[in-house]
DNA sequence: GCAACAGTTTGACGATCGTCGTACAATAAA
DNA sequence: TTTATTGTACGACGATCGTCAAACTGTTGC
């Protein structure tokens, strides 16, 4: 529950860019860019365990990339854009856009 | 003296976001933004030993972010801008336009 | 109430990371 | 030929990482 998101102002440069680092937070958050509606995390294609997944979301979180809103049992996951892209313009965008590999 | 240094078309954007995310590799890819004069691994604002600084410059090749080539006894050091640009546009613009903290 | 569902917590595991010191190789300068 | 200078190679160290299974909490629905 204690939901620990970062202030706008607070995120870093290279605790932002571990978090894309890894391929399964970026294909969370490839996902969450494609369709932007906030999801449960069971709703993305990552296929490792619930507690990894966990892990991985709560990086995403803590590095002010995701925000992570409790409804009901669920977490809805959303992509923090307008964040980002007011501390690092164009880094999500490039992240995004190059080619998927 | 084995170099390796990975072609253009497989540089792995996981790879490069991981050789950014530490704040030595960053500092170091600062600087080479700020002066592209190549120049050896000494001429740089890296506040550690010898043998890690090695390290660091060997992730930054290996990742693809940086150019080593053998100058005598030493090694200068290029920013691979270009195949960066090719690859990822706009990344590394991003990255080293966010505000310095 | 009870069962199913959605995530978290804890603890563990091997792997990788950032760091260092020592020893080494190669070049440059004396 | 010595003596610096520049950097690499080789362990080593504690810390963090990505992963999992098991147990747990909280919610939804019957």
């Amino acid at each position: 529950m204690g939901f620990h998101h970062p202030a706008t102002e607070d995120l870093e440069l290279p605790a932002v860019l571990h978090a894309l680092s890894d391929p399964q937070r970026l294909r969370i958050v490839r996902g969450l860019s494609a369709d932007p509606e906030p999801r449960p995390c069971g709703a993305f294609d990552v296929n490792v365990s619930k507690s990894t997944c966990t892990h991985h979301f709560r990086v995403l979180r803590e590095a002010g990339v995701i925000e992570q809103r409790a409804l009901g049992a669920a977490r809805l996951n959303s992509l923090r854009r307008e964040d980002l892209d007011a501390r690092f313009p164009g880094l999500l965008d490039a992240v995004l856009e190059s080619v998927p590999a």
